[in-house]
RNA sequence: GGGCGGGUAGCUCAGGGGGAGAGCACUGCCUUCACACGGCAGGGGUCGGAGGUUCAAAUCCUCUCCCGCCUACCA
């Protein structure tokens, strides 16, 4: 009947389609502000317009929607915020390449005319990600979709920056930051990425004035001697010390150098003189700053060597810096050159070495924003989960620097600032100014740096939401309960949420920070592009199709850990979606009747308890995973019941009744069974959203969607132990049955001949009301129920479940020489087991000091290993006398 | 230098004071009327090493060895 309904296997393209449009159609995604009730919100990290659909991004989104799908059908009010982030010098570096192609460059076009020319890349070319997002089934409200550029939170960026810049937490100074020479702009500290790498540590000699000593220094970038100051030593270095306030000559510039004690100097390192460079190193510029050296500027915003170096003007960095060793070497100041490994910072998107620069630029005073940011995280305001993240987020904004944000890139949110030509005033402003608020002047000439990328971020909880206008939306749906993101952007953006949600809704952006893993190769390293380890989300998706894809992450998305995903992987839980497909098919001809399947639970057989009250434990247990963001327990104990108890037990065990067809059991199983797949869909759904909704639209005749139903609860009066146990019992005998024909290489198809002797009168009630189930699924045949005494056959195999015998009684088909081997096997685990049990129960100390429920368990457990024991050593002395004869 | 995470079956990983688990891989039997993307049964681990706490340690503590990652002003 089924197999005529459904297809053989699972197939999943059409079905995604068709039902993402249904969900489009009936605006279930879509959240409504004005409704009353509890609320639930996520705001998704967006990504960036040049992006397309990564692993991080898949099992960032996978997390969302799964928690999105879960709480919208526990009843919440449900908002799951869209959009992408503009990502400045990203997509900057997209239409620059695109414009080389054509042989031009950004100059060429002029500012206007390049950031025209991004637009229409955006609209063109930008987002194909939203698309690839609908793809993974993202439950998000598209029709409040938003772009960090767009003109709501463009306005939203002017606000806050007019603000800070009022407040004195925004300044603009000449400060040494890190410069990308081949994007021309500087980075904010976190845009560096550090690498080691083989160098030398080069040792040159300082002569001193009006001295015959000497100084050795040791430098990792030999060329910027030429722009040295001064030198510092640690003022308690008896070497040095008398030297402090004295001067030293620079090689081959003659320049006078001043030597300074400070005690940032390591005396430890190299040769415990450092020389002082203001203008070309970050711990330089400090030292110079506390002892007011000089700068001297020696390199250009490309990386070339200035006139203020000498002879070596206009050579590239690197090619100045084998020139300096040459000279230095040829004039005798080279004292030597050790090997070492050098830390690179390099800029984040290019990979170029970074050179640190003095330059103008704008900073956020981040310190009064960072306090407030660590306050809500110490007092709870926002968790932050798995809670070791904490520390880490702790110790960066205790540690934190000032944040510099200007970018000189054209592709961005430009600075609202203007500099009055007449009289130098700088003024700040939410709209353009007409005229110079100082002197009057009307030739005022706008800033052209843009701002960070993650300065718009930084907004994105309240921003989308309408901000500054006081919006219902912010109303109901800020603070935000979630954001669910990876930790390599927990600085970049979290924590800057956290400074500017704090600061301008005077509240978090969310309760819960839920950090996830980074998605790595089978081996565990990073998929790069340079590797050629990346595996495709959208290529697995056409593979396996959406819901293995997703069934994947979550099952792999254990906290605190990496993932490491394998083909492999995704096979087996494409699998498992065939599965469900396959008990789906199975159900179908029984289910499909319209008949009132209301269950009496007096009536109910033991198998049908027991399975409904699985299915309630596992209710229970996916529940309390998902609230605490365990993905990986929920989706693992969902498999679980599904296949292995669900699948392998409940549905063979119910074949039973269902084929009395017209009975009231066939009835009453038809609608356990029903019940079950129709909660084991809504438990699945937010996990695999597609294919539970297609097998509920088969299941029930008036489906609409999982969406708008309620996520299974806990019956607790269907939570029964006792059934559990019993159950538990009938299909050990089972097992033990079939463990017997596998050994002695029966044919699965042969029916067995069984002899249960069950060792109590609760057993014994227990096997004779089962007596069906076990016939039928252990395939036996002259089945008899005996009692305690009576003598199975000599050559029987043997096996014990609880204090029940179970004998396969088999003239001519056994084997006793293998029946030995099986027993004996088995008898070394049992009496492994039952000596520790013994010792254990024979320790005065265990019996004293181990809890009741402890010694009650260890009791039990010896009396069935000891009658387990006891059945098995009959059997096999039985058996050993037989083989003599 | 500081911090964090990890070392459990051949592989990838869950678990986390009282009977070692999963997926894949492996072995045997089976095309039985939901499913061979399957069924049934099975093999396989002194839980990185050493101490300690405890009646009891894979699990807690200390030390140690590896492997990742983050962070840092040792030039």
């Amino acid at each position: 009947m089924g197999q005529d309904l459904l297809p053989k296997a699972y197939e999943p393209t059409e079905i995604e389609t068709k039902w993402y449009a249904h969900w489009l159609d009936n605006k279930l995604f879509h959240a409504d502000e004005n409704k009353t009730g509890k609320e639930y919100s996520i705001v998704i990290p967006p990504p960036n317009v040049t992006g397309s659909l990564h692993m991080g991004h898949a099992l960032n989104n996978t997390l969302q929607d799964i928690l999105i799908r879960y709480h919208r059908m526990k009843g919440f009010n449900t908002l799951w915020m869209p959009g992408m982030d503009h990502a400045g010098i990203a997509t900057q570096n997209v239409v620059e390449r695109q414009l080389a192609e054509e042989g031009l460059s950004r100059a060429d076009l002029g500012r206007d005319k390049f950031v025209e020319r991004v637009w229409t890349w955006k609209e063109h070319s930008g987002g194909v990600i939203i698309n690839q997002l609908k793809r993974l089934g993202c439950a998000c409200d598209w029709d409040r979709e938003r772009f960090t550029m767009d003109e709501g939170l463009s306005k939203a960026v002017r606000e806050v920056f007019v603000r800070l810049y009022e407040e004195g937490l925004i300044y603009k100074g000449d400060y040494i930051v890190n410069w990308c020479p081949r994007c021309h702009t500087a980075l904010s500290d976190l845009e560096v990425e550090h690498e080691d790498a083989a160098g030398n540590l080069w040792l040159i000699r300082y002569s001193l004035e009006d001295s015959d000593e000497s100084l050795i220094v040791a430098t990792t970038r030999p060329e910027t001697m030429l722009g040295d100051t001064g030198v510092a030593v640690n003022p308690s270095d008896e070497r040095y010390k008398h030297l402090i306030g004295k001067y030293a000559l620079l090689p081959l510039v003659g320049r006078k150098l001043r030597i300074v004690g400070d005690p940032i100097v390591a005396m430890d390192f190299g040769t415990g003189a450092l020389k002082i460079t203001p203008s070309h190193d970050m711990t330089d510029f400090d030292i110079a700053a506390r002892h007011n050296l000089d700068h001297v500027t020696i390199m250009d915003s490309n990386g070339r060597i200035n006139e203020n170096g000498i002879h070596f003007a206009g050579m590239d960095r690197y090619q100045c810096r084998k020139a300096i060793v040459d000279e230095l070497s040829e004039k005798g100041y080279l004292a030597g050159i050790d090997p070492y490994k050098v830390g690179l910072g390099k800029c984040y998107r290019c990979k170029e070495v970074v050179e640190p620069l003095i330059s103008k630029q704008w900073f956020v005073k981040v310190g009064p924003l960072a306090a407030e940011a660590l306050k809500a995280v110490e007092d709870g305001r926002t968790r932050i989960v798995p809670e070791h993240w904490t520390k880490t987020y702790y110790e960066w904004m205790n540690n934190i620097r000032d944040w510099c944000v200007s970018r000189q890139i054209w592709w961005g949110h430009r600075i609202p600032a203007w500099t009055c030509e007449d009289c130098g005033e700088v003024l700040v402003a939410r709209s353009e100014p007409k005229e110079c608020s100082k002197c009057k002047g009307s030739r005022l000439v706008r800033d052209t740096d843009v701002l960070d990328t993650w300065f718009s971020s930084a907004l994105w909880p309240f921003s989308t939401m309408g901000w500054p206008d006081e919006t219902k939306l912010l109303y109901t749906f800020y603070p935000t309960s979630a954001l669910v993101t990876g930790f390599d952007i927990l600085f970049f953006w979290v924590a800057r949420m956290m400074m500017m949600g704090l600061k301008f809704m005077n509240d978090v952006p969310f309760k819960d920070v839920y950090i996830h893993a980074l998605v790595r190769d089978e081996h565990g390293k990073k998929m790069s592009k340079s590797l050629g380890n990346v595996i495709d989300p959208l290529k697995v998706m056409d593979k396996f199709g959406t819901d293995a894809f997703r069934f994947t992450l979550a099952a792999l998305a254990a906290q605190g850990r990496d993932i490491r995903l394998s083909e492999s992987r995704i096979e087996g839980y494409r699998n498992f979606m065939n599965k469900l497909w396959n008990a789906a098919r199975f159900a179908l001809p029984y289910v499909a009747q319209p008949s009132s399947m209301s269950v009496d639970p007096d009536k109910l057989s033991l198998p049908e308890k027991w399975i409904l009250s699985r299915l309630n434990r596992t209710i229970k247990e996916v529940r309390s995973a998902l609230e605490d963001y365990n993905f990986n327990e929920a989706a693992q104990h969902l498999y679980h019941f599904t296949w292995h108890e669900f699948c392998d037990w409940s549905i063979e065990l119910a074949k039973i009744p269902l084929n009395r067809q017209g009975s009231p059991e066939a009835e009453q199983s038809a609608a356990v069974l029903k019940h079950c797949l129709n909660s084991i869909m809504k438990l699945l759904h937010p996990f695999i959203p597609f294919i539970t909704e297609e097998i509920a639209s088969k299941l029930n005749s008036d489906h609409f969607s999982l969406l708008a139903e309620t996520y299974p609860e806990v019956n607790e009066s269907l939570i029964n132990e006792e059934a559990e146990r019993r159950m538990t019992t009938i299909m050990g005998i089972i097992s033990a049955v079939r463990n017997i024909r596998a050994e002695m290489n029966i044919s699965p198809g042969k029916a067995l001949p069984v002899i249960i002797i069950p060792g109590s009168s609760g057993e014994s009630e227990l096997v004779k009301s089962a007596e069906e189930i076990i016939q039928s699924l252990a395939k036996t045949s002259d089945y008899q129920l005996q009692k305690v005494g009576f003598e199975p056959p000599k050559m029987a195999a043997t096996a014990v479940v609880g204090e029940t015998g179970v004998y396969v009684p088999l003239q001519g088909i056994i084997d006793p020489a293998a029946e030995i081997a099986r027993l004996t096997k088995e008898l070394v685990k049992i009496n492994k087991d039952l000596d520790s049990v013994n010792k254990k129960l024979s320790n005065s100390n265990f019996m004293e000091k181990a809890s009741e429920e402890a010694v009650t368990k260890q009791r039990n457990r010896q009396a069935e290993l000891a009658a387990k024991a006891e059945g098995l050593s009959q059997g096999l002395i039985k058996m050993q006398s037989l083989n003599r004869q």
